[in-house]
DNA sequence: GCGACAG
DNA sequence: ATCTTGTCGC
């Protein structure tokens, strides 16, 4: 592979209620060298076709912070956690990213998006079942005969494809690439970090915050909370925090056989 | 009730 | 995205 060492990748990782995260690392020894989380406040509510619509400005604002801090670390290409040519109008949240900030992108969906008759149906799974090995594809047709993304078998023990399409700047085939040597589970590093991370940032900024009554009961279900200042960011209590984070330890991997 | 469903 | 219950492997 000629990649070089040092390729960047960005990606997004944001959960519907207040958060963003991303994470920048380099290729191929996937080191995260900068990490950006903070708290959000959404808008937009989440509708199948429009995600651009609700998480694009908190992606250019991240890229944006990105240029200003740290313009050396400004990646070479983004994962982005969505579709990117394989949408309603042919034009996901990785294209959207692509043409704002410039970058080459890559759209990196876990479900199929059922558009221009690609459905998740018995033949589509079919098809799946057919994958062998980690590295393995199948095209996505559209109606017209485009190829409109890949699925791809992440890796070789992973039951569920992941759906690569174009964003920007970039062919299919080496988003392809790109995106399986970045997979040591299913989902890849860059994106499944971003997701860890936030997640652990959320839980370290709010997680001691809400007021823990005694008889708290595990499954509240109640309306998520929105305990956060509208229109600012949440500060986390430590500034100065090692961002080493050493060995997890022996976690959970999910979709490891 | 039924179909659709990127995050 | 979230919520389940259970299973397998390191």
């Amino acid at each position: 592979m000629d990649w070089g060492d040092n390729i960047q990748i960005i990606t997004n990782s944001e959960l519907p209620v207040c958060h963003s995260g991303m994470k920048w690392a380099t290729f191929p020894s996937q080191k995260v060298v900068y990490e950006d989380s903070r708290m959000i406040s959404l808008t937009a509510p989440y509708i199948s076709g429009f995600l651009a619509f609700r998480e694009m400005p908190f992606l250019v604002d991240a890229v944006h912070r990105l240029q200003e801090k740290e313009p050396n670390l400004m990646p070479q290409v983004l994962l982005v956690d969505g579709n990117g040519v394989l949408h309603h109008q042919g034009f996901g949240i990785a294209c959207h990213l692509g043409v704002l900030t410039g970058l080459p992108c890559i759209g990196v969906a876990k479900k199929l998006l059922q558009v221009e008759g690609l459905e998740n149906n018995a033949a589509h799974k079919e098809k799946i079942q057919l994958l062998h090995a980690g590295g393995d594809t199948f095209p996505l047709m559209g109606g017209s005969g485009t190829v409109l993304g890949m699925a791809l078998k992440s890796h070789d023990h992973s039951t569920k494809p992941l759906y690569i399409s174009v964003g920007h700047k970039i062919s299919l085939e080496a988003a392809v690439r790109l995106t399986h040597c970045c997979c040591r589970f299913r989902i890849p590093e860059p994106v499944r970090q971003a997701d860890i991370r936030s997640r652990e940032y959320i839980r370290r900024t709010l997680g001691l915050s809400g007021p823990p009554v005694p008889g708290q009961e595990r499954n509240q279900k109640g309306p998520k909370s929105k305990a956060h200042p509208k229109g600012g960011s949440a500060e986390p209590a430590e500034e100065n925090r090692h961002p080493e984070d050493p060995s997890k330890g022996p976690g959970t991997d999910p979709e490891a056989p």
